[in-house]
DNA sequence: GAGTGGTCTAGACCACGTC
DNA sequence: ACGTGGTCTAGACCACTCA
Protein backbone atom coordinates (compact mmCIF):
# COMPACT_ATOMS: atom_id res chain seq x y z
CA UNK A 1 0.00 0.00 0.00
CA UNK A 2 3.10 2.07 -0.64
CA UNK A 3 1.11 5.11 -2.88
CA UNK A 4 3.20 8.28 -3.06
CA UNK A 5 6.87 8.62 -3.74
CA UNK A 6 7.27 11.34 -2.25
CA UNK A 7 6.59 12.37 1.51
CA UNK A 8 2.95 13.86 1.65
CA UNK A 9 1.44 15.22 3.62
CA UNK A 10 -0.76 13.20 4.55
CA UNK A 11 2.56 10.18 5.53
CA UNK A 12 3.18 13.01 8.16
CA UNK A 13 -0.34 13.66 9.55
CA UNK A 14 -0.76 10.03 9.73
CA UNK A 15 2.50 9.33 11.56
CA UNK A 16 1.86 12.53 14.13
CA UNK A 17 -1.41 10.97 14.18
CA UNK A 18 -0.17 7.37 15.14
CA UNK A 19 2.35 8.75 17.60
CA UNK A 20 -0.24 10.78 19.61
CA UNK A 21 -2.26 7.79 19.20
CA UNK A 22 0.45 5.38 20.39
CA UNK A 23 1.21 8.06 23.04
CA UNK A 24 4.49 8.48 21.91
CA UNK A 25 3.39 12.07 22.47
CA UNK A 26 1.21 11.54 25.68
CA UNK A 27 -1.82 14.21 26.33
CA UNK A 28 -0.08 17.46 26.47
CA UNK A 29 3.21 16.85 25.21
CA UNK A 30 4.84 19.49 23.07
CA UNK A 31 5.45 18.26 19.47
CA UNK A 32 8.62 18.80 17.86
CA UNK A 33 8.33 22.39 16.30
CA UNK A 34 7.69 22.34 12.24
CA UNK A 35 11.21 22.96 11.47
CA UNK A 36 12.79 19.93 13.13
CA UNK A 37 9.82 18.05 12.08
CA UNK A 38 10.36 18.86 8.56
CA UNK A 39 13.78 17.91 9.08
CA UNK A 40 12.98 14.48 10.22
CA UNK A 41 10.75 13.29 7.42
CA UNK A 42 12.33 14.95 4.53
CA UNK A 43 10.18 16.82 3.20
CA UNK A 44 9.39 21.13 3.36
CA UNK A 45 7.98 23.01 6.17
CA UNK A 46 4.73 23.68 3.99
CA UNK A 47 4.00 19.92 3.93
CA UNK A 48 4.61 19.50 7.70
CA UNK A 49 2.47 22.97 8.11
CA UNK A 50 -0.36 21.56 5.91
CA UNK A 51 -0.23 17.86 8.28
CA UNK A 52 -0.33 19.69 12.02
CA UNK A 53 -3.05 22.48 10.29
CA UNK A 54 -5.72 19.78 9.72
CA UNK A 55 -4.71 17.81 12.88
CA UNK A 56 -5.38 20.84 15.25
CA UNK A 57 -8.60 20.99 12.91
CA UNK A 58 -9.66 17.89 13.53
CA UNK A 59 -8.99 18.74 17.41
CA UNK A 60 -6.15 16.63 18.16
CA UNK A 61 -3.78 19.44 19.07
CA UNK A 62 -3.73 22.83 20.01
CA UNK A 63 -0.84 25.24 18.06
CA UNK A 64 0.24 28.87 19.22
CA UNK A 65 2.38 30.75 18.00
CA UNK A 66 5.99 31.02 19.89
CA UNK A 67 4.45 28.46 22.36
CA UNK A 68 4.39 25.59 20.12
CA UNK A 69 2.00 22.94 18.96
CA UNK A 70 0.61 20.64 22.09
CA UNK A 71 -1.63 17.32 22.29
CA UNK A 72 -5.20 18.12 23.00
CA UNK A 73 -5.49 17.00 26.55
CA UNK A 74 -9.48 16.56 26.24
CA UNK A 75 -10.14 16.65 22.61
CA UNK A 76 -13.46 17.79 22.46
CA UNK A 77 -15.30 15.85 19.84
CA UNK A 78 -17.53 17.18 17.44
CA UNK A 79 -20.20 15.20 16.33
CA UNK A 80 -20.99 15.93 12.72
CA UNK A 81 -25.20 15.97 12.18
CA UNK A 82 -26.36 16.66 8.81
CA UNK A 83 -29.33 18.92 7.92
CA UNK A 84 -30.30 18.24 4.84
CA UNK A 85 -33.46 19.08 3.15
CA UNK A 86 -35.82 16.96 3.94
CA UNK A 87 -36.49 15.32 0.91
CA UNK A 88 -32.90 14.56 0.25
CA UNK A 89 -33.15 12.91 3.58
CA UNK A 90 -35.75 10.57 2.76
CA UNK A 91 -34.62 9.73 -0.50
CA UNK A 92 -31.34 8.53 0.84
CA UNK A 93 -33.27 6.65 2.45
CA UNK A 94 -34.55 4.41 -0.59
CA UNK A 95 -37.90 6.05 0.15
CA UNK A 96 -40.34 8.12 -2.28
CA UNK A 97 -40.85 11.29 -0.80
CA UNK A 98 -43.91 13.31 -0.56
CA UNK A 99 -44.56 16.87 0.73
CA UNK A 100 -48.22 18.32 1.57
CA UNK A 101 -48.93 21.99 2.51
CA UNK A 102 -51.53 21.51 5.35
CA UNK A 103 -52.30 25.01 6.31
CA UNK A 104 -51.60 28.78 5.05
CA UNK A 105 -52.35 31.75 6.83
CA UNK A 106 -50.82 35.13 7.33
CA UNK A 107 -50.47 37.39 10.81
CA UNK A 108 -49.45 39.77 12.80
CA UNK A 109 -46.42 37.55 14.85
CA UNK A 110 -47.72 36.09 18.18
CA UNK A 111 -45.82 37.47 21.31
CA UNK A 112 -43.66 34.83 21.72
CA UNK A 113 -42.56 35.02 18.14
CA UNK A 114 -41.52 38.74 18.68
CA UNK A 115 -39.48 37.49 21.12
CA UNK A 116 -38.34 34.51 19.57
CA UNK A 117 -37.18 36.51 16.50
CA UNK A 118 -36.72 40.00 17.90
CA UNK A 119 -39.41 41.57 15.59
CA UNK A 120 -41.11 44.63 16.34
CA UNK A 121 -44.76 44.28 17.33
CA UNK A 122 -47.05 43.77 14.56
CA UNK A 123 -44.59 42.65 12.49
CA UNK A 124 -46.36 40.26 9.33
CA UNK A 125 -45.26 36.70 9.38
CA UNK A 126 -46.60 33.93 6.96
CA UNK A 127 -47.43 30.93 8.89
CA UNK A 128 -47.40 27.33 7.86
CA UNK A 129 -47.94 23.76 9.03
CA UNK A 130 -46.78 21.43 6.49
CA UNK A 131 -46.19 17.39 6.11
CA UNK A 132 -43.20 15.12 4.76
CA UNK A 133 -44.21 11.73 3.94
CA UNK A 134 -41.81 8.53 3.53
CA UNK A 135 -43.08 6.24 1.51
CA UNK A 136 -46.80 7.51 2.29
CA UNK A 137 -45.97 7.12 5.92
CA UNK A 138 -45.24 10.35 8.21
CA UNK A 139 -41.96 11.03 8.37
CA UNK A 140 -42.26 15.00 9.33
CA UNK A 141 -44.02 17.64 10.83
CA UNK A 142 -43.26 21.06 10.01
CA UNK A 143 -44.76 24.00 11.85
CA UNK A 144 -43.28 27.15 10.82
CA UNK A 145 -43.23 31.39 10.91
CA UNK A 146 -41.31 33.45 8.19
CA UNK A 147 -41.02 36.72 8.41
CA UNK A 148 -42.62 38.56 5.18
CA UNK A 149 -40.31 41.51 5.24
CA UNK A 150 -37.38 39.82 4.96
CA UNK A 151 -38.52 37.53 1.98
CA UNK A 152 -41.14 39.78 0.42
CA UNK A 153 -41.66 37.09 -2.53
CA UNK A 154 -42.76 34.43 -0.34
CA UNK A 155 -46.25 36.11 0.10
CA UNK A 156 -47.36 34.86 -3.45
CA UNK A 157 -44.89 31.91 -4.14
CA UNK A 158 -46.38 28.07 -4.58
CA UNK A 159 -45.68 26.80 -1.87
CA UNK A 160 -48.37 23.54 -2.14
CA UNK A 161 -45.59 21.38 -4.49
CA UNK A 162 -42.16 22.85 -3.32
CA UNK A 163 -41.61 22.74 0.94
CA UNK A 164 -41.10 26.03 2.32
CA UNK A 165 -37.63 25.15 3.24
CA UNK A 166 -36.64 24.42 -0.57
CA UNK A 167 -38.26 27.59 -1.57
CA UNK A 168 -36.31 29.14 1.19
CA UNK A 169 -32.60 27.73 0.48
CA UNK A 170 -33.31 28.82 -3.37
CA UNK A 171 -34.36 32.04 -2.54
CA UNK A 172 -31.83 32.81 0.46
CA UNK A 173 -29.35 29.99 0.47
CA UNK A 174 -26.62 31.11 2.99
CA UNK A 175 -27.28 32.15 6.12
CA UNK A 176 -26.94 31.82 10.01
CA UNK A 177 -28.91 29.64 12.48
CA UNK A 178 -29.02 28.36 15.12
CA UNK A 179 -30.18 24.72 16.18
CA UNK A 180 -31.45 22.78 18.82
CA UNK A 181 -32.83 19.47 19.64
CA UNK A 182 -35.03 18.27 22.01
CA UNK A 183 -37.26 15.23 23.27
CA UNK A 184 -40.95 16.18 23.43
CA UNK A 185 -44.19 14.08 23.73
CA UNK A 186 -46.65 14.61 20.69
CA UNK A 187 -50.31 16.56 21.60
CA UNK A 188 -52.99 15.07 19.63
CA UNK A 189 -51.97 17.08 16.57
CA UNK A 190 -48.76 16.09 16.92
CA UNK A 191 -50.14 12.57 17.13
CA UNK A 192 -52.87 12.93 14.35
CA UNK A 193 -49.94 14.10 11.56
CA UNK A 194 -47.33 11.42 12.78
CA UNK A 195 -50.55 8.89 13.34
CA UNK A 196 -49.08 7.47 16.12
CA UNK A 197 -50.31 7.40 20.11
CA UNK A 198 -50.49 11.00 22.32
CA UNK A 199 -47.52 11.12 24.68
CA UNK A 200 -45.28 9.21 22.16
CA UNK A 201 -41.81 10.57 22.82
CA UNK A 202 -40.05 12.14 19.63
CA UNK A 203 -37.31 14.51 18.59
CA UNK A 204 -37.81 17.82 18.01
CA UNK A 205 -35.32 19.96 15.65
CA UNK A 206 -35.62 23.82 16.18
CA UNK A 207 -34.22 26.23 13.65
CA UNK A 208 -34.20 29.99 13.71
CA UNK A 209 -32.57 31.74 10.78
CA UNK A 210 -31.37 35.29 10.15
CA UNK A 211 -29.83 36.46 7.10
CA UNK A 212 -27.47 39.19 7.65
CA UNK A 213 -28.84 39.92 10.78
CA UNK A 214 -32.45 40.07 9.91
CA UNK A 215 -34.43 37.41 11.05
CA UNK A 216 -35.75 35.06 8.34
CA UNK A 217 -37.60 31.86 9.62
CA UNK A 218 -38.59 29.76 12.63
CA UNK A 219 -39.30 26.69 12.10
CA UNK A 220 -39.98 23.34 14.76
CA UNK A 221 -39.82 20.21 12.72
CA UNK A 222 -41.31 16.63 14.15
CA UNK A 223 -40.04 13.85 13.42
CA UNK A 224 -41.90 10.07 13.21
CA UNK A 225 -41.56 8.24 16.80
CA UNK A 226 -37.77 5.86 16.25
CA UNK A 227 -36.27 8.75 13.97
CA UNK A 228 -32.91 9.27 14.67
CA UNK A 229 -30.28 11.25 14.37
CA UNK A 230 -27.08 8.96 13.79
CA UNK A 231 -23.13 10.36 13.54
CA UNK A 232 -19.77 9.35 13.16
CA UNK A 233 -16.78 10.81 14.59
CA UNK B 1 -10.79 47.01 8.54
CA UNK B 2 -8.19 47.01 6.00
CA UNK B 3 -5.76 44.31 7.73
CA UNK B 4 -2.82 42.85 5.52
CA UNK B 5 -1.55 44.60 2.64
CA UNK B 6 -1.12 41.35 0.44
CA UNK B 7 -3.90 39.46 -0.62
CA UNK B 8 -4.71 37.09 1.68
CA UNK B 9 -6.55 33.85 1.35
CA UNK B 10 -8.91 34.71 3.52
CA UNK B 11 -9.63 37.96 1.61
CA UNK B 12 -9.77 35.37 -1.39
CA UNK B 13 -12.11 33.04 0.52
CA UNK B 14 -14.51 35.87 1.53
CA UNK B 15 -14.73 37.53 -1.75
CA UNK B 16 -15.58 33.95 -3.14
CA UNK B 17 -18.41 33.51 -0.64
CA UNK B 18 -19.61 36.70 -0.96
CA UNK B 19 -20.06 36.44 -4.87
CA UNK B 20 -21.86 32.59 -3.74
CA UNK B 21 -24.14 34.62 -1.80
CA UNK B 22 -24.71 37.53 -3.65
CA UNK B 23 -26.20 34.94 -6.53
CA UNK B 24 -23.26 36.09 -8.87
CA UNK B 25 -22.11 32.70 -9.40
CA UNK B 26 -25.54 31.20 -8.70
CA UNK B 27 -25.73 27.68 -7.82
CA UNK B 28 -24.50 25.09 -9.89
CA UNK B 29 -22.34 27.36 -11.25
CA UNK B 30 -18.97 26.47 -12.40
CA UNK B 31 -16.53 28.97 -11.32
CA UNK B 32 -13.49 30.12 -13.19
CA UNK B 33 -10.07 27.79 -12.59
CA UNK B 34 -7.91 28.19 -10.39
CA UNK B 35 -5.48 30.09 -12.20
CA UNK B 36 -8.02 32.39 -14.06
CA UNK B 37 -8.88 33.53 -9.64
CA UNK B 38 -5.53 33.58 -9.03
CA UNK B 39 -4.67 36.21 -12.12
CA UNK B 40 -7.94 38.24 -10.90
CA UNK B 41 -7.17 38.39 -7.28
CA UNK B 42 -2.97 39.08 -8.04
CA UNK B 43 -2.07 36.55 -6.10
CA UNK B 44 -0.08 32.98 -6.41
CA UNK B 45 -2.61 30.29 -7.22
CA UNK B 46 -2.02 27.88 -4.23
CA UNK B 47 -3.50 31.09 -2.37
CA UNK B 48 -6.26 30.45 -4.39
CA UNK B 49 -6.40 26.81 -3.85
CA UNK B 50 -6.28 27.02 -0.12
CA UNK B 51 -9.07 29.49 0.09
CA UNK B 52 -11.63 27.27 -2.69
CA UNK B 53 -10.11 24.30 -0.16
CA UNK B 54 -11.97 25.68 2.56
CA UNK B 55 -14.68 26.93 0.89
CA UNK B 56 -15.27 23.17 -0.22
CA UNK B 57 -14.41 21.87 2.95
CA UNK B 58 -17.09 24.21 4.34
CA UNK B 59 -19.64 22.61 1.91
CA UNK B 60 -20.19 25.99 -0.57
CA UNK B 61 -18.32 24.30 -3.23
CA UNK B 62 -18.17 20.93 -5.25
CA UNK B 63 -14.21 20.47 -6.29
CA UNK B 64 -13.49 18.01 -9.22
CA UNK B 65 -10.26 17.71 -11.37
CA UNK B 66 -10.71 18.34 -14.95
CA UNK B 67 -14.52 19.76 -14.23
CA UNK B 68 -13.51 22.77 -12.04
CA UNK B 69 -15.50 24.02 -8.97
CA UNK B 70 -19.05 24.77 -8.96
CA UNK B 71 -21.17 26.32 -6.35
CA UNK B 72 -23.08 23.47 -4.46
CA UNK B 73 -26.77 23.40 -4.91
CA UNK B 74 -27.98 22.00 -1.89
CA UNK B 75 -26.03 23.10 0.39
CA UNK B 76 -25.25 20.55 3.29
CA UNK B 77 -25.61 22.09 6.44
CA UNK B 78 -23.58 20.69 9.22
CA UNK B 79 -25.02 20.96 12.80
CA UNK B 80 -21.44 20.35 14.96
CA UNK B 81 -23.15 19.51 18.33
CA UNK B 82 -19.87 19.56 20.81
CA UNK B 83 -19.63 16.11 22.56
CA UNK B 84 -17.52 16.53 25.68
CA UNK B 85 -16.51 14.96 29.02
CA UNK B 86 -20.21 15.35 30.97
CA UNK B 87 -18.31 17.54 33.69
CA UNK B 88 -17.46 19.76 31.37
CA UNK B 89 -20.95 20.45 30.05
CA UNK B 90 -21.81 20.95 33.31
CA UNK B 91 -19.51 23.11 34.51
CA UNK B 92 -20.00 25.42 31.22
CA UNK B 93 -23.18 25.91 32.88
CA UNK B 94 -21.97 27.41 35.71
CA UNK B 95 -22.98 24.12 37.81
CA UNK B 96 -21.31 22.41 40.06
CA UNK B 97 -20.73 18.52 38.96
CA UNK B 98 -21.08 15.52 40.99
CA UNK B 99 -20.49 12.05 39.47
CA UNK B 100 -21.81 9.25 41.43
CA UNK B 101 -21.17 5.28 40.75
CA UNK B 102 -24.66 3.80 41.02
CA UNK B 103 -23.44 0.16 40.54
CA UNK B 104 -20.88 -1.84 38.79
CA UNK B 105 -21.26 -5.65 37.95
CA UNK B 106 -18.81 -7.68 35.66
CA UNK B 107 -20.56 -10.37 33.54
CA UNK B 108 -20.43 -12.12 30.09
CA UNK B 109 -22.29 -9.99 27.33
CA UNK B 110 -25.52 -10.46 26.58
CA UNK B 111 -26.85 -11.60 23.52
CA UNK B 112 -27.60 -7.97 22.20
CA UNK B 113 -24.63 -6.79 23.22
CA UNK B 114 -22.75 -9.41 21.53
CA UNK B 115 -24.54 -8.31 18.45
CA UNK B 116 -24.34 -4.32 19.16
CA UNK B 117 -20.86 -4.42 19.64
CA UNK B 118 -19.76 -7.37 16.90
CA UNK B 119 -18.51 -9.49 20.12
CA UNK B 120 -17.80 -13.29 20.32
CA UNK B 121 -20.75 -14.98 22.81
CA UNK B 122 -19.49 -15.38 26.41
CA UNK B 123 -17.24 -12.54 25.92
CA UNK B 124 -16.57 -10.56 29.91
CA UNK B 125 -18.08 -7.11 29.82
CA UNK B 126 -17.93 -4.40 33.10
CA UNK B 127 -21.20 -3.01 33.44
CA UNK B 128 -22.00 0.19 35.38
CA UNK B 129 -24.84 2.26 36.12
CA UNK B 130 -23.64 6.05 37.10
CA UNK B 131 -25.31 9.07 37.62
CA UNK B 132 -23.96 12.80 36.64
CA UNK B 133 -25.57 15.75 38.94
CA UNK B 134 -25.69 19.62 38.47
CA UNK B 135 -25.94 21.41 41.68
CA UNK B 136 -27.21 18.11 42.78
CA UNK B 137 -30.12 17.87 40.63
CA UNK B 138 -29.89 14.81 37.83
CA UNK B 139 -28.25 15.67 34.63
CA UNK B 140 -27.78 12.53 33.37
CA UNK B 141 -27.66 8.69 33.61
CA UNK B 142 -25.71 6.61 31.95
CA UNK B 143 -25.47 3.13 31.42
CA UNK B 144 -22.57 1.82 30.54
CA UNK B 145 -20.81 -1.61 28.80
CA UNK B 146 -16.93 -2.14 28.44
CA UNK B 147 -15.35 -4.78 26.95
CA UNK B 148 -12.77 -5.74 29.62
CA UNK B 149 -10.25 -7.28 26.81
CA UNK B 150 -9.56 -4.19 25.00
CA UNK B 151 -9.18 -2.13 28.42
CA UNK B 152 -8.30 -4.82 30.76
CA UNK B 153 -7.25 -2.29 33.50
CA UNK B 154 -10.27 -1.15 33.65
CA UNK B 155 -11.38 -4.36 35.67
CA UNK B 156 -9.17 -3.08 38.72
CA UNK B 157 -9.55 0.54 38.50
CA UNK B 158 -11.50 2.94 41.11
CA UNK B 159 -14.84 4.75 39.71
CA UNK B 160 -16.23 5.75 42.34
CA UNK B 161 -14.63 9.12 41.87
CA UNK B 162 -13.83 9.61 38.32
CA UNK B 163 -16.52 8.94 35.77
CA UNK B 164 -15.83 5.76 33.45
CA UNK B 165 -15.81 8.06 30.51
CA UNK B 166 -12.89 9.89 31.62
CA UNK B 167 -11.31 7.13 32.81
CA UNK B 168 -11.55 5.75 29.44
CA UNK B 169 -10.85 9.09 27.59
CA UNK B 170 -7.06 9.06 30.06
CA UNK B 171 -6.38 5.26 29.41
CA UNK B 172 -7.73 5.51 25.38
CA UNK B 173 -7.99 8.41 24.50
CA UNK B 174 -8.30 8.62 20.32
CA UNK B 175 -10.62 6.21 18.98
CA UNK B 176 -13.50 5.80 16.46
CA UNK B 177 -17.43 6.40 17.53
CA UNK B 178 -20.55 5.96 16.62
CA UNK B 179 -23.11 8.10 17.96
CA UNK B 180 -27.49 8.31 17.69
CA UNK B 181 -29.88 10.46 19.35
CA UNK B 182 -33.25 9.54 20.19
CA UNK B 183 -36.12 10.22 22.50
CA UNK B 184 -37.41 7.79 24.61
CA UNK B 185 -39.84 7.88 27.58
CA UNK B 186 -38.48 7.53 30.60
CA UNK B 187 -39.35 3.96 32.50
CA UNK B 188 -39.51 3.77 36.22
CA UNK B 189 -35.93 3.44 36.76
CA UNK B 190 -35.31 6.06 34.61
CA UNK B 191 -37.86 7.72 36.49
CA UNK B 192 -36.25 7.33 39.82
CA UNK B 193 -32.75 8.13 38.70
CA UNK B 194 -33.86 11.35 36.86
CA UNK B 195 -36.67 12.45 39.65
CA UNK B 196 -39.09 12.92 36.83
CA UNK B 197 -42.75 11.53 36.12
CA UNK B 198 -42.70 7.98 34.35
CA UNK B 199 -43.27 8.73 30.71
CA UNK B 200 -41.74 12.06 30.44
CA UNK B 201 -39.83 12.54 27.02
CA UNK B 202 -36.28 12.68 26.89
CA UNK B 203 -32.90 12.91 24.88
CA UNK B 204 -30.97 9.56 24.97
CA UNK B 205 -27.43 9.31 23.40
CA UNK B 206 -26.14 6.22 22.58
CA UNK B 207 -22.48 5.89 21.38
CA UNK B 208 -21.01 2.66 20.20
CA UNK B 209 -16.64 3.23 20.79
CA UNK B 210 -13.82 1.36 18.67
CA UNK B 211 -10.09 1.50 19.07
CA UNK B 212 -8.55 0.43 16.02
CA UNK B 213 -11.06 -1.65 15.20
CA UNK B 214 -11.67 -3.26 18.31
CA UNK B 215 -15.34 -2.92 20.21
CA UNK B 216 -14.10 -0.78 23.57
CA UNK B 217 -18.05 0.67 25.03
CA UNK B 218 -21.25 1.31 24.37
CA UNK B 219 -23.18 4.06 26.13
CA UNK B 220 -26.63 5.06 26.89
CA UNK B 221 -26.44 8.39 28.56
CA UNK B 222 -30.27 9.49 29.13
CA UNK B 223 -30.37 13.55 30.00
CA UNK B 224 -33.26 14.79 32.21
CA UNK B 225 -36.39 16.24 31.07
CA UNK B 226 -36.23 19.35 29.36
CA UNK B 227 -32.28 19.40 27.84
CA UNK B 228 -31.49 20.78 24.95
CA UNK B 229 -28.48 20.25 22.16
CA UNK B 230 -28.12 23.20 20.90
CA UNK B 231 -25.60 24.47 17.99
CA UNK B 232 -25.23 26.74 15.16
CA UNK B 233 -24.08 27.61 11.81
C1' DG C 1 -5.19 13.29 -24.64
C1' DA C 2 -5.73 17.30 -22.23
C1' DG C 3 -7.56 20.26 -18.67
C1' DT C 4 -8.25 21.04 -13.82
C1' DG C 5 -7.45 20.58 -9.17
C1' DG C 6 -3.94 18.30 -5.70
C1' DT C 7 0.26 18.68 -3.76
C1' DC C 8 5.26 19.57 -2.93
C1' DT C 9 9.28 22.68 -2.66
C1' DA C 10 12.46 26.30 -1.13
C1' DG C 11 12.63 30.48 0.38
C1' DA C 12 10.78 34.52 2.37
C1' DC C 13 8.42 37.68 5.41
C1' DC C 14 4.87 38.45 8.88
C1' DA C 15 2.35 38.36 13.41
C1' DC C 16 1.47 36.81 17.62
C1' DG C 17 2.78 35.73 22.37
C1' DT C 18 6.00 34.74 25.65
C1' DC C 19 10.15 35.95 27.92
C1' DA D 1 13.60 40.73 21.65
C1' DC D 2 12.94 36.48 19.64
C1' DG D 3 10.96 31.95 18.63
C1' DT D 4 7.14 29.59 16.60
C1' DG D 5 3.45 29.09 13.73
C1' DG D 6 0.86 31.63 9.70
C1' DT D 7 0.98 32.66 5.18
C1' DC D 8 2.51 33.92 0.44
C1' DT D 9 5.15 32.99 -3.83
C1' DA D 10 6.72 30.93 -8.18
C1' DG D 11 7.40 27.04 -10.25
C1' DA D 12 6.93 22.25 -10.84
C1' DC D 13 4.97 17.68 -11.36
C1' DC D 14 1.20 14.56 -10.43
C1' DA D 15 -3.46 12.33 -10.64
C1' DC D 16 -7.93 12.19 -11.64
C1' DT D 17 -11.54 12.49 -14.95
C1' DC D 18 -13.89 13.84 -18.85
C1' DA D 19 -14.32 14.06 -23.83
Amino acid sequence: MQTPKRTTFHAVRDEVKRRIEARIWPQGALLPTETELAEEFGCARATVNRALRELADQGFVERRRKSGTRVKTAPVKHAKIEIAVVRQTVEEQNAVYRYALVERSVSEAPAWLTSQLGLKAGTRVLHLLCMHYADNRPFQFEERWINIATVPDIEHADLTTVGPNEWLLNAVPFTDAEITFSAVSTDTKLSDFLATAVGTPVIQLERTTWLQGEPVTYVRMTHHPGYRFRTQY
